[in-house]
DNA sequence: TTCGTAGACTTACGGCCGTTAGCTTACGTC
DNA sequence: GACGTAAGCTAACGGCCGTAAGTCTACGAA
């Protein structure tokens, strides 16, 4: 984690070899403006460097262009989801309703501390353009191939410990039940007020994971 | 339905007491940027009055700014759906379960034949702008209040014909229902490769209506 | 102490944007 | 046919953007 990005004061050069730091830097000064509340819009090439205290162009040393900055975003904060996910996983015990609840609650948190993150690294607008430079479809989808195995190993172990009814295909059980939580996570992210009543995100999970009772 | 959209010939000035066309063609003519694959960035002042064939100061005649362009194709496409919605349920008979998944397939068709189009109606950028201006958030409830009670009362054509489960809260239900076809026509327009099976729209619905067997 | 070079900076160009101010044209009334 | 006015245009402003070209500077090895 780096520490000085809010500051606007003069910026100290980094030391021989320790270049790379403004990689970081940079990637978190952009964060810090989507936590601002803007959208993408508000994340631009002059805005990021005015953000970590350093001139535009120097940028060009760490990035090729500005959509590549996006991309560093997206694909940290998919690291930090995915590691989230597990933690909860880890710290649920054997339990698999709890494990099941606590897997599909962390996702639901992690958007909604981050909505402006979220919403980028799921419907983005960085997609195409990233597109035309270096990522493919597939690296996207092994993004977030690795949530989806967790929630299929969960949803497995709920079967196995009779609490869900069985299904032919853990894995596209899996992908329903993301779809469903991506609805609520990204639903929350964009408008103020949600409809619906207060437990919606336990209905959706107790429906989608086909739990008995 | 405006049909001279596409051309860049010259135009042809509205006559005496009909220069409110012009506003629907300024409509059609950001839809049709939409359409054509650009994402909403791609839906400027200037490159709307360029496609509509009109100099883009022209605008202001009938749009306060830009953002309130996006607002009226929201507005607009808003309607649409829940026309279909409407449509495809009054069509689908007496079956619960035909008009469950008239009504949900539906939606999903919408989202999948105008990706662009939906992703600007939900977790558009045009949110915060607008909020200044004109828009409440009461507003954007209400935009999709009518589908969502459609939703309920299929659903609970469903309960009373015996082929779901019952539930304390049908709007609630709804709502969960909505949240999960959101997920994944969202996530459809989005990304161009989609994992999971072929039947996840099924499953979402099956699962999220509480039905039998 | 010298000096090569990593790690930045300054300046500048061209482009598209939203928006304002003022002008032109032709419709339709009389 | 004259003419008021609705309908739309041209010109121009300031602003922010991405990016290229060249310059400075201080760290650390020799």
């Amino acid at each position: 984690m780096v520490t000085a990005v809010t500051t606007t004061e003069p910026r100290k050069r980094n030391r021989r070899g320790e270049g790379g730091k403004l990689r970081e830097e940079i990637i978190a000064a952009a964060v810090a403006l989507l936590d601002e509340g803007g959208d993408e819009r508000a994340v631009t090439l002059r805005s990021v460097a005015r953000k970590a205290g350093i001139a535009a162009p120097s940028i060009y040393a760490h990035f090729a262009d500005q959509p590549s900055i996006m991309l560093a975003v997206v694909q940290q904060e998919m690291d930090r989801l995915a590691a989230a996910l597990r933690e909860a996983d880890e710290n649920a015990g054997q339990d698999a309703r709890q494990r099941l609840f606590a897997v599909c609650n962390a996702y639901l948190d992690v958007a909604r501390q981050h909505p402006q993150r979220y919403r980028i690294m799921f419907g983005g607008l960085w997609t195409p353009s990233v597109n035309d430079t270096s990522i493919t479809d597939d690296d996207l989808e092994s993004l977030g191939a690795e949530a989806l195995t967790l929630l299929a190993d969960v949803l497995g172990a709920c079967v196995d410990q009779g609490i869900a009814h069985g299904s032919d295909d853990l894995y596209g059980d899996a992908v329903a039940l993301w779809l469903g939580l991506h609805g609520l996570a990204h639903q929350r992210a964009v408008v103020r007020k949600m409809p619906g009543p207060a437990d919606v995100a336990d209905r959706l999970i107790k429906a989608l994971a086909h739990l008995k009772a």
